[in-house]
RNA sequence: GUGGCCAUAGUGAAACGGUUAUCACAGCGGGUUGUGGUCCCGCUAGUAUGGGUUCGAUUCCCAUUGGCCACCCCA
């Protein structure tokens, strides 16, 4: 469209100010922009699945006693470098950081846990009762290569709970989570593991790395170079020479002291009263510097029980969420130690699996009614009896820049309505509508001022009504 | 950041290096200005961008941009 308007005004403009020869033959158009690499336009034909997982995110959310919290998309650079790591590649490589007009260096934020757990101290709100429990529903930014489920600007739903320290709360959140994909029809695994402490996770370290060392030729290059610059990414190796040594190595879990594996067990007794299915990952480990103890993922189970457990099955899969608790964050910031917890789910992803799986999905309302005008003076009643309509609640369409009956008649097929009102000269001087039964080709006179009574009873009428929500 | 595959109307596809780039669907307009779904006719709209090879490039080569997929990492 606006492609097409350029081409004519340039090619106008220069044949009127070029003489004829000196016209190139080709006029030359500036390309249209594009959205930026990664990120992408949400069309109307997805609305319906973008208000489903919205929806029961927040339905759930609240009914679990969560509030809504929203934080500014751009936040000051070094929250994210405090929060979440200097060493990681999500600060290191994969940040939209830019420097503002009065010089100060902004970010796109990449999670909304370190701006909640800032919002935590700014506002202190170490002053209510504790804990306090937030969800969000919001766009992430992240400057990665795009892949499937995976976009520049992509949005999350989370939870945190701030101001406790129990495993229930660890409990809470994955159940939480659970039931969200419940909800959904998506059926989910949840992968959980403790990463114990700094301390602990120190000590670990140098066991995994003496351990792996002895065993370097066996390793995939990609390895020997995490040996030293991330030995705990040795664990999730997806190379065969890898995972048979991986079974040898020593695990983080027997490196808790007392009260970090009572912690975990905990949970996990927690997580078995609820019947949540789990599975230890002892190779499960989290990005982000502030996590600490539990860590979990949310991770797609296939519908029908397949038999592969593979290395291939595996790997497909991508997480659909993950968490943890970060105990250690809020102090990280400024504020007083302040333990917390909290997951996100990648919206994208779980549409993605929704259409894996063909899940059912609720269709969009759609108008049940269209007001079709025909003359001038019925396009001026229709446009009050549109507005009576609107008021009554009753959902109505209507295409007021059409003037030929055919047209809109057309336009009312499509959008799949009930019924359509008719106003004609005809009728606007016997002061009457036709309505038309689209389904039945069958149409009835009525008197005007009893539109809104009409249209009601026949929507309410149980024949006509058609189940729209499956739920 | 690394690698593989890819790029033709809004969408999906076609076009041995050779006239005016083809088709379907969608869109718009008609089939004597009062009736939709099916039908008929017409119109709109395209070789991602920039170079190169060639008498001639949608076709071959290079670069850029973007897409898909994998790695890395993560949601």
């Amino acid at each position: 469209m606006a492609k097409k308007e350029a081409k004519k005004i340039s090619a106008k403009a220069t044949k009127a100010e070029l003489p004829a020869e000196t016209a190139p033959k080709k006029t030359r158009i500036p390309a249209t922009p594009q959205p930026p690499r990664g990120m992408k336009d949400i069309l109307p034909v997805e609305e319906k699945f973008w208000s489903f997982v919205r929806g029961k995110a927040e339905s759930i959310a609240r009914a679990y006693g969560y509030d809504w919290l929203e934080t500014p998309i751009l936040e000051e650079t070094p929250l994210f470098v405090r929060a979440i790591g200097k060493q990681t590649d999500i600060v290191e490589k994969e940040m939209f950081t830019f420097v503002d007009q009065s010089g100060e260096s902004l970010t796109l934020r990449p999670e909304a846990t370190a701006p909640i757990a800032r919002a935590y101290v700014n506002h202190g709100m170490l002053n209510l009762p504790q804990p306090v429990k937030f969800f969000y529903i919001g766009p992430m930014f992240r400057h990665e290569r795009p892949q499937s489920g995976r976009y520049r600007q992509f949005n999350q739903f989370g939870c945190e709970i701030l101001g406790d320290a129990k495993p229930v709360i660890d409990a809470e959140l994955i159940i939480l989570g659970v039931r969200y994909f419940d909800d959904l029809g998506i059926p989910v695994g949840v992968e959980i593991n403790s990463i114990g402490d700094a301390a602990e996770r120190a000590v670990y370290r140098e066991k995994l790395i003496a351990y792996y060392r002895s065993h370097r030729s066996a390793l995939c290059e990609n390895c020997k170079l995490r040996l030293v610059k991330n030995p705990l990414r040795l664990l999730d190796c997806k190379e065969e020479g890898c995972r048979k040594v991986r079974g040898g190595a020593p695990q983080l879990v027997d490196f808790l002291n007392d009260e970090n594996r009572n912690h975990f067990m905990k949970v996990l007794e927690f997580l078995d009263d609820a019947d949540i299915p789990y599975v230890m990952n002892p190779y499960l480990v989290r990005g982000l510097d502030y996590y600490n103890k539990t860590v979990f993922e949310f991770v797609p189970r296939e519908t029908q029980p397949a038999g592969e457990v593979g290395a291939e099955a595996e790997a497909r899969q991508s997480s659909l969420g993950g968490g943890g608790r970060y105990d250690p964050l809020v102090e990280i910031l400024g504020g007083r130690a302040t333990p917390g917890a909290g997951f996100a789910i990648g919206l994208e992803r779980v549409i993605l699996r929704l259409k894996e799986i063909n899940a059912p999905v609720p269709e969009t309302p759609r108008p049940a009614v269209y007001l079709a005008q025909l003359g001038e003076p019925a396009k001026r009643k229709a446009l009050a009896i549109f507005e009576e309509l609107r008021r009554a609640g009753i959902p109505v369409a209507a295409t007021f820049t059409k003037d030929a009956l055919k047209a809109q008649m057309e336009i009312a097929n499509k959008l799949g309505v009930k019924y359509a009102i008719i106003l004609g000269q005809k009728e606007v001087l016997d002061g009457t509508m036709i309505i038309r039964d689209m389904d039945a080709g069958i149409q009835e006179l009525v008197d005007a001022k009893k539109i809104v009574a009409e249209i009601r009873k026949k929507l309410a009428t149980p024949g006509s009504e058609e189940p729209k929500l499956p739920s």
